[in-house]
DNA sequence: GGAGTGACGCGGC
DNA sequence: AGCCGCGCCACTC
């Protein structure tokens, strides 16, 4: 069949499959999926991603680390939290060795 | 129907 | 070396 607005779907998927304790990017997510150059409408999906409550959002971070959508989330610092009680540190809004934590759906 | 936005990524200055 | 702006795709109003 065709792809139409599996986008969102894709995207819920991929970050389902993010194992606990790790990170993605959403330039990850959106290759992943096909389209590296929609990175922008993945972070978009994540904003309906409150809709699914098997879509840790909080597991996913901008491509240097950083929790650019923690502002999203309905705490202040409700996705650090999260984060930190998955033994992710976070430092200065920041994944603490985000780069060894970080998690490629290829790479699964 | 059209226009604007958006939790990004990359390049250029 | 850091800072700024632009572009892309998909969705919403």
């Amino acid at each position: 069949m065709k792809v139409k607005s599996d986008f969102f779907l894709q995207v819920y998927e991929i970050v389902r499959m993010v194992p606990r304790g790790r990170v993605t990017t959403y330039g990850a997510i959106a290759k992943a999926i096909g389209a590296p150059q929609s990175s922008r409408t993945v972070g978009y999906a994540m904003n309906a991603s409150h809709s699914i409550p098997d879509v840790p959002a909080h597991r996913v971070v901008n491509r240097v680390g950083m929790l650019t959508g923690k502002h999203h989330f309905p705490g202040s610092d409700t996705m650090q939290r999260l984060l930190q009680e998955e033994g992710i540190e976070i430092n200065d809004d920041c994944v603490v060795e985000f780069e060894r934590l970080l998690w490629l759906p290829n790479t699964m």
